[in-house]
RNA sequence: GCCUCUGUAGCUCAGUUGGAUAGAGCGACGGAUUCCUAAUCCGCAGGUCACAGGUUCAAUUCCUGUCAGGGGCACCA
């Protein structure tokens, strides 16, 4: 219907402008509004024509609403500055629902159009378990491949596990050091200064030697080998844990070390040759990445003539656009920041379109509990595991918070909130409606009410109705948006408003009701698409829709 | 110093990417349960949209500057 008249006003505006003479392009937005008396959608073409036709807009209003008459018996009115709205007809309204309940793909689009994009997201190195900043990028991204698989995007989600360089030496002599201690010749082996401190390392340690008690007699470097497996191995395998338990998958883990495996790093520096920007000074190679707007130029290869991290991240972006995506989205944590740009320019050397690439920061999250900050720092060994947090709060209630607030907000993440089972707790306030369907439903049988799906429908709908289904409808378009800009928190937003007007709505009308067959199964009809609403929602934001509670 | 995010009700934050009288939750205050789940609902109070300019039919939204807070800055990853 949306789509419908969009294109209707398009092209009665396009012909107004042609016989006007002016030969340009004007856009306009056609809503559905907060506000009932501004009817079921609103439109603002008139005012932005007001610049081209040079007339009153309430005029150039008036002009488009005879058009549309022309061709749609609707019922419009001019308002405000010169508003073009709309009312329709119940019988849409009655449709609408029926679609919801009947059409899985009801809340998709196509924005996409088919088009392969990767969401790479987490990548988290294996030298820890997950902490509860991984745990908003994994909520997030997950959400975000979420919203565009719904949105006509071909989509995989990937893991970029970074298990070559310096943190892994660094890894591997943290266990190794850890073992010594155990076996009382710490002193031997001095803790490297920037080893992993936590106490899984320890754990590790103990569980190697069970097998390797040996470790400290065999060769080092085999040694140190050994130790790097069994923690790359068992710390994988923990995250791993955690992110099934956090319902969040990946189709494909791409492994740092294959870069080199497959030579990409340098076939890559060699493509980045031809574009002019690469060059040498004392002894390392550069990119100039200053060229296109990067405060300074970046480092390819070192004197020491291993390659910096930059390098090989280059190589794997290009290897995603080698795998045919179109569309790359990185997924990282703040402290990435400086990042981005150097990669947009590296990028921009191989000519690819500064669009296809798009790299999200997650900012910082804290943790609150007893209205106190618990601070958190990777270095120190002292953060907090994301698996303590969802042994805390529960995975729905986790998954919802972190996505309540804007990705490049920080975010306070208030546990007590979170667990708190009361009607302070959005996640409970939504769930709790889409279980409210459900016991309606149950309720209905045992009253022997004969409920047939869609009967009466039309008789049911009042006012009270319309604005019931004019907030499902809107998930639609809140999923677009979501979408398009990568903003999964604007979906949980709408749900918050969509389970009250339910709320709302089941307070004050009476549904079940044995004399009045008809409105009962009009209204059952109704909520029963305010469930499948509700839960389409949820599943995007990772949480589950029970049915009972 | 440079980059970046943020600044909206007492608190935590939305604001459909420039639209109509700026919204929600919590908190405060006052109400609703012989009736489909009170994990609910209804009412009321609460605002210089940090500040100053600019762009235009229209600015909380875009631009410039100022102030305040968070994060970042490497031949680290």
């Amino acid at each position: 219907m949306k789509e419908n008249l969009t294109n209707i006003i398009d092209e009665i505006i396009k012909g107004m402008l042609k016989d006007a003479g002016v030969n340009e392009e004007v856009t306009f937005s056609l809503v559905i509004p907060e506000k009932e008396e501004h009817g079921d959608f609103a439109c603002n073409a008139a005012m932005q024509l007001v610049k081209h036709l040079k007339k009153n807009p309430k005029i150039i209003a008036e002009d488009i609403i005879n058009k549309l008459n022309e061709k749609l018996k609707l019922d419009c009115t001019i308002a405000g500055p010169g508003f073009i709205n709309i009312k329709i007809d119940v019988s849409w309204y009655a449709e609408t629902v029926m679609n919801i309940i009947n059409n899985e793909k009801y809340f998709h689009n196509n924005i996409g159009g088919g088009k392969k994009a990767m969401v790479e997201f987490v990548s988290a190195n294996p030298t820890g378990p997950l902490h509860i900043g991984h745990g908003r990028g994994a909520a997030y991204g997950d959400s975000v491949a979420r919203l565009l698989e719904m949105s006509g995007y071909d989509v995989l989600r990937e893991y970029y596990v970074n298990d070559a360089g310096n943190q892994m030496n660094n890894l591997a002599l943290s266990v190794y050091a850890r073992a010594a201690e155990i076996l009382g010749k710490g002193s031997e082996v001095p803790f490297p200064e920037a080893g992993y401190h936590g106490d899984y390392i320890i754990d590790i340690a103990k569980e190697l030697l069970t097998t390797h008690a040996n470790i400290l007699e065999i060769d080092r470097k085999e040694a140190l080998e050994i130790c790097l497996g069994k923690a790359v191995q068992t710390i994988q395998a923990d995250i791993d844990n955690d992110l099934k338990e956090f319902r969040v998958t990946f189709h494909n883990y791409f492994s740092e070390k294959s870069l080199y495996k497959n030579k990409l790093v340098e076939s890559t520096l060699k493509e980045l040759e031809k574009s002019g920007k690469v060059f040498e000074q004392d002894g390392a190679l550069w990119l100039k990445t200053t060229d296109m707007g990067d405060d300074k130029d970046r480092v390819l290869r070192k004197s020491t003539g291993e390659y910096t991290y930059f390098t090989p991240d280059i190589a794997y972006h290009q290897n995603k656009y080698d795998r045919g995506f179109e569309y790359l989205i990185d997924i990282l944590g703040a402290d990435h920041h400086g990042y981005i740009k150097r990669m947009q320019c590296a990028l921009e050397c191989l000519n690819h379109k500064t669009e296809s690439f798009k790299a999200t920061l997650i900012q910082m999250v804290n943790l609150i509990q007893n209205g106190e900050k618990i601070s958190m720092s990777t270095r120190s060994g002292e953060f907090i595991p994301l698996s303590w947090l969802i042994n805390e709060v529960g995975v729905d209630a986790a998954r919802f918070f972190y996505n309540m607030r804007s990705h490049d907000a920080q975010f306070d993440f208030d546990i007590d909130l979170a667990k708190s089972k009361s009607n302070d707790n959005p996640v409970y306030y939504i769930q709790y409606a889409h279980a409210r369907v459900n016991s309606l439903i149950e309720n209905a049988n045992e009253k022997g009410i004969d409920y047939k799906q869609g009967q009466g429908l039309e008789k049911a709908i009042g006012s009270e109705e319309i604005k019931l289904i004019k907030n499902m409808v809107k998930l639609k378009y809140v999923i677009e948006l979501s979408a398009q800009y990568l903003e999964p928190h604007k979906v949980s937003y709408h749900l918050q408003e969509l389970a009250a007007s339910f709320h709302s709505y089941y307070y004050n009308n009476k549904i079940l009701n044995n004399e009045d067959v008809d409105t009962t199964c009009g209204r059952l009809t109704i909520c029963e698409a305010v469930a499948v609403t509700i839960k389409q929602g949820l599943d995007i934001l990772g949480v589950s829709a029970p049915k009972r509670m």
